[in-house]
DNA sequence: GATGAATGAGTTTTCATTCAT
DNA sequence: CATGAATGAAAACTCATTCAT
């Protein structure tokens, strides 16, 4: 997440400059790497939509690639407050897995710049023309890892307490988040978002055999009534 | 699929060995886009790994985004005879999704380079530097594309034979082909095949809501046994 | 001038073909530097319009700059053709010259290729993208040296019969040649041809200060009535 | 002219070291597609020459076409500086063209690269590999049509006071001004200079039918004693 | 002899990165 | 510190020329 929200009143008012700068050097970067690609974007484009100066930029990132890390790593702190369960402690896990869900979907529509990227960042060794440099936590952070990692632990605990069937968890997260990620195909047949989010959410307890306790918990009852039946259906 | 195979008793010699040139240009970039990346590979990369004249190059395409064309092309066939069903026409929509499913993960192993490919291009409207000029086929053969296109009748069918759920056929082919695609990423752990193949079934075979009948069609049924009795569970 | 003129009958069927051939090269060769110019020019091209195979180009000429030089070879035969003097010895140089100038200014209508083609030779050492290696024949062969060469006995002739007032021949030869070449700059206003002829005629034995007797002989007198008595001013 | 001259005092050092690189590039191109051609001449030969660096250049021009538009541009200024009358408005129009020859002959010397260069950009419509973008100003800045339309004003004048024979004057500017460019072309015999201006003018005035007032303004009169006869003879 | 497939040297152009102001 | 001018490494692409058929 941006610094600046990090230190509100700190340090002097050069410093605060510091951070402003440096926020929007990762800003103006996440937006174009996110909507042109990572080579397609300049330096110079950056440091034009960031409105600061050409030769700024490597004051604050010693190269390119050191801002493709910067933007994962602001983002991974916005994934993470985005996908992280912040339920309490008892919840159910297929109503944590289905507000998870719900949150991604959203997530989806504010930060799809942010999401392909990660998402490229994850299938390939080469963002750039060359190998990235950093083994750097990156790659873990890519988005289906960090997705896979919010999942895995509500499915564990779902196989724990008996609401999902049992099996490879780990797999299992990776599957459920490749159904989420496909969202994030260019799609020209835009769906209704509250459609899309209660269909996936059907679809992923199912998958996980979730058993009729955890199916009644599925999200806007109202408007899906139907579906919510054919989850339950037995 | 490569054009050599169009044409096995072909034309003259030297038109074969054209036909041999072009197919190793192909072969050549798809692999090297495959595991580096369009942007990072280089023409004089693809005519080495093709053991052929830089110059040469050009006289197959007329740039590199039309290689990349090709390899598309070219790997739209070899797709196609994977994914597409073959099954006899009264398979059951479940066994027929289960083969489809295990012929693609063992088309990962086989063709990561061309499936990477695909997905990579799926996501990005810019895979070099610029935006592509193809609105040529393409993406429309993006590896999601085609892989959703493969599932979605066999989906189709198994709602209207009462196999499945009914629900929005073109949304869950999406969902499953994404749960597909997670397979694709880089993974440390790479878990045994038949074990992947299992899971990956069960779990798509419960996400649609097969009933039981369809359910006892999961494949590699010795060595998971307890997983389908989880399937067939309630 | 084309070799096939030389040798009407001559020779073996194949040697006719290989005349043949080398002609059409030649021949597409001028037409293709004069129009588009050497460097824009590529063998492809002239074999192309020669309608012969690409490779054959080399069977005849060692390199491109060969065909450039045959050009120019069989344009000078051409050129001498129009512009040496073919008048009865006893012919006034006033008339000769004046003959020259129509004839020359008929050619460049006819030719305007090839003498574009040769006065820019004249002009540059490097018609393509190196050093002409040709120290061969070529410049002295360029169209200006080749006018100038035409003009100067003419003028000598004239200056020793006292038709014309003495002087510096050789420069006097290449600034007459000069205001001939003038007329091959591409022009808007391309005006009448025998008005053209008649102004140039004028301009240069008025030049040359020829005298009353000289000024007579001025062509196309029906048309030019009013200038011709200007000429003969005095 | 050298955008240097026009802010003698101007700006910042900064500012002051653009216009000083821009007129080394300028200058750099102008000499080496006088001498070698514009085909022939490599950006790394203009920024070594310039002794910039080859990026550098990018940073002035977009590409090399500009560069010859902005040698045009400034060259014009050059070439307007040399040719056009600023002889005091009652002056002869003999004696004005006499001194615009004069000047032009020793621009020459001076300056053979750049009119070596605008000449053959005259002649041909492509001067690099393919046609050039520039219907802008070029061309139409090229030497002869420059000296061409110096010219005639100066022979409409003398038509209109009676000094010359009344003609075309726009046919006889050209042809005057081809006579002019005739000593562009690279000579072996390298007449003395002044003599080469009394017989130019000579050649001239005559052409152009100056009558006995005109003639006595001849340059140089203590050197061409015979030739300054001759034009006045009769 | 005719052909065109193969080839790589040479050119333009882009852009990350350095560095002086 | 901020800036953008300078720079050259790297990449795409063209085309004269060689050579196998």
């Amino acid at each position: 997440m941006p610094i600046s929200t990090l230190m509100p009143e700190s340090a002097s008012r050069i410093e605060r400059k510091r951070i402003r700068n440096r926020d929007a050097f990762v800003a103006a970067a996440r937006s174009l790497f996110g909507s042109k690609g990572f080579d397609a974007t300049t330096i110079a484009d950056i440091a034009e939509a960031a409105d600061l100066g050409f030769g700024t930029f490597y004051r604050y990132f010693p190269d390119k690639e050191a801002v493709l890390e910067a933007v994962f790593e602001d983002g991974k702190d916005e994934l993470d407050a985005a996908l992280l369960s912040t339920e309490p402690a008892g919840t159910a896990p297929s109503l944590a897995l289905a507000r998870l869900s719900e949150r991604f979907v959203r997530l989806i529509h504010r930060d799809r710049d942010l999401l392909g990227l990660m998402w490229q960042v994850a299938m390939s060794k080469t963002v750039g023309r060359r190998p990235l440099k950093f083994e750097r936590p990156g790659p873990e952070q890519s988005l289906p890892a960090v997705l896979s990692k919010a999942i895995q632990p509500i499915v564990e605990q779902g196989m724990a307490r008996g609401e999902f069937a049992t099996g490879d968890a780990r797999l299992l997260s990776r599957l459920i988040a490749g159904a989420h990620m496909s969202l994030l195909i260019p799609n020209t047949h835009d769906v209704d978002e509250d459609a899309v989010v209660a269909t996936l959410c059907e679809f992923e307890l199912r998958a996980l055999g979730a058993n009729e306790r955890a199916a009644v918990l599925i999200p806007n009852p109202k408007k899906h009534t139907a579906r919510r039946r054919a989850v339950g259906r037995h």
